[in-house]
DNA sequence: ATTGTTGCAAACCATTTGCATACGT
DNA sequence: ACGTATGCAAATGGTTTGCAACAAT
């Protein structure tokens, strides 16, 4: 594993849930580290490879990544005022396993985005 | 809904089950059918608008469409083989609005894609 | 010296948009 | 005539690749 590769582990550490590489690379570059976007694509790439990073795609069908195996949280946005907050996600992840069990479906794992309207607006 | 739009939705019951903006233009063309890919696009635009089709998306990123009921349900798809299910949603649903209403959110909608491996990979 | 790593710029490819033409009422 | 629908060509945006400079063994 070369040297960048074991950076962009640890942006993707400091990231905490998904991140696409762009947004990798605005974090890398935002906290003083140089390294070029095609760096972290041929990274990503290599992760995965080895099985190191799991892939999904957002709605606009952007790739991103997460660390295998780390726990990760949903977010609530408010439509109005933008105002987020972090929810738990063991109730959803315990039913996705039940359900996804259901059909067969082993190491399930999912993505998922909740918003509304918040008590101030 | 226009006419374009409708030899769309026609052509996506031909196609039978997923396909690409790209293979529903071709499949129209190649049937005598003169539309240009632009208006397959903004077909498919309006129907995913108008909940007629669902949208997922192959591991190239590339968008795939197919016809489906009104129900809001999600995907469960195998990351081998690609196989999708349908799942119902009513508790994922009534979750959300719990987990939501415990932070005062209301009118609480989400998103979610669901994947694992499925019993024959 | 040889091999692998990096990053800029250009290429790529699915999708979207600008704009001028053609259609429907 | 008016608003809408269409499609070509150009723009966009994420991702990949060609290539030459660079580092490591």
């Amino acid at each position: 594993m070369s040297k960048s590769t074991t950076r962009v582990v640890s942006a993707l550490k400091r990231a905490g849930g998904f991140a696409s590489a762009q947004e990798v690379h605005q974090l890398m570059v935002r906290q003083g580290d140089r390294i070029g976007l095609t760096t972290i694509y041929r990274a990503l790439q290599n992760l995965l490879d080895e099985n190191v990073v799991d892939l999904l795609r957002r709605d606009g069908g952007e790739a991103i990544y997460r660390l295998c195996g780390e726990e990760h949280h949903h977010h609530l946005r408010c439509k109005r005022c933008g105002k987020t907050v972090e929810i738990s996600d063991r109730a959803i992840e315990k039913w996705a396993r039940e359900v996804a069990g259901e059909y067969g479906f082993r190491d399930v794992g999912h993505t998922a985005e909740f918003f509304g309207t918040c008590s101030e607006c």
